[in-house]
DNA sequence: AAAAATTTTTAGATTTACCTAAAAATTTAA
DNA sequence: TTAAATTTTTAGGTAAATCTAAAAATTTTT
């Protein structure tokens, strides 16, 4: 059994070595909010409970067991965030940080049931995929929508930024998950990009355009 | 902000002194399930941080502050049980220990949402008030079953004792929140007392029914 | 390949929530 | 009203998770 601090490393490391091959230090420090110096304090206490393997220096990667009980929190996490949004009504932007402590609940009764009472979701509101009871989730293949070209259409399926600033800007400009949209032009003076929706056309920055993440369903 | 341990403290000095005036070091110990020096250490906190006053040697009793606290406790502790019974279809015998964990989770937002989505509930699964979001509940004015005479009847609507045995008895013998009941008769061998159900006869002993709460409607 | 910059670890403390053993206060019994 | 039993507190320590400051290793730049 984990503590909610050690879970909670696990699920960062498990999250950056999604980015990076080599997850330093540093890099769970800043996550963490925390000092490295307590980061190896941890590091060393996880290689010592056989959920991470460390090399001084080297970084540290997952074990499959240390990887297992991260998957298991991002599970929880995710099933929170769909409990949050589709049966209390938050938004989108309002749900990351209680679904931080709920992620931390120990009964694997009460996952199970939550996960059937929501209809054995496939996706959180942010488009990310839930792990099923065994772990098991299939590896999405986004296109980022800063990718794509003048003419290519597709849906919004995600997003890789969670910040509530973020999610709220798109909220407003009526980017949500499911949204049809098709590029209409890209600007040449700041690379700003004109989007087509079913509604409107609107136009996002490179910034915004780089973190909406798209199942693209046909080039031109 | 009170940690997790400091809202368990305080949760259980208020149901201790729903029983008696004063309440004692070696009580709070027991059922916190440490030890007395202990007990006495987080006394002095809580006193520090106004949430308790304590006189030693005397006992302690929540001020104001504190006794907010642990009704809020409270209130979220039979709101998530009725949540996990009537939402997730767990038995009333086993929501204790989850509520007991899913009661520290720290969103205003996310209990009052909750409460809503339940309804508004007046009572949890095992007849208990819940408080409202200002902490106020009318105090039950319950009496136990073993306090009844002979053709009295009413209607079960609590228990006093939490233990899944307990509950699961009841459960067996068809003595559920809500069922109507009269006394039949009480054996002078053994004080146990026969039990006239809709549909059946039963037979509990003394100490079972000093743990059933009635709502009498009608004395004879 | 040195020097400089960055990253990471160690050393030594702190805080929170515990503990055991022993002392002190209070309550109960003789 | 002493003596005995019980309750409560104090003293001194431990373990988990954190911190700061300084040392060590690695990487990047000249
Ligand atoms: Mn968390
Ligand atoms: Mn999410
Ligand atoms: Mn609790
Ligand atoms: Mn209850």
């Amino acid at each position: 059994m984990q503590s909610y601090t050690e879970e909670n490393y696990l699920k960062t490391i498990y999250h950056l070595a999604e980015k990076t091959t080599n997850v330093q230090t540093n890099a769970i420090a800043e996550q963490m909010q925390t000092k490295p110096a307590s980061v190896t304090d941890m590091i060393k206490k996880l290689a010592e409970k056989g959920l991470v393997d460390y090399i001084k220096y080297q970084g540290v990667t997952l074990t499959e067991a240390g990887k297992n009980t991260a998957v298991d929190i991002v599970r929880k996490h995710r099933l929170w965030e769909v409990f949050l949004v589709n049966k209390l009504n938050f938004k989108w932007d309002e749900v990351h940080d209680v679904a931080e402590e709920l992620e931390h609940i120990k009964s694997i009764e009460l996952i199970e049931r939550l996960d059937e009472f929501l209809g054995f979701p496939k996706a959180d509101p942010h488009g990310d995929p839930i792990p099923d009871k065994n772990g098991r989730f299939a590896k999405t293949q986004f296109i980022k929508l800063i990718e794509l070209k003048i003419g290519d259409s597709g849906t919004i399926t995600g997003v890789s930024q969670h910040s509530s600033a973020f999610l709220k800007h798109l909220e407003k400009l009526g980017l949500t998950l499911g949204k049809q949209i098709q590029i209409s032009d890209i600007t040449d003076f700041d690379g700003s990009v004109e989007i087509k929706l079913s509604d409107k056309q609107i136009n996002i920055s490179r910034e915004v355009a780089k973190h909406i993440l798209i199942s693209s369903n046909g080039k031109n």
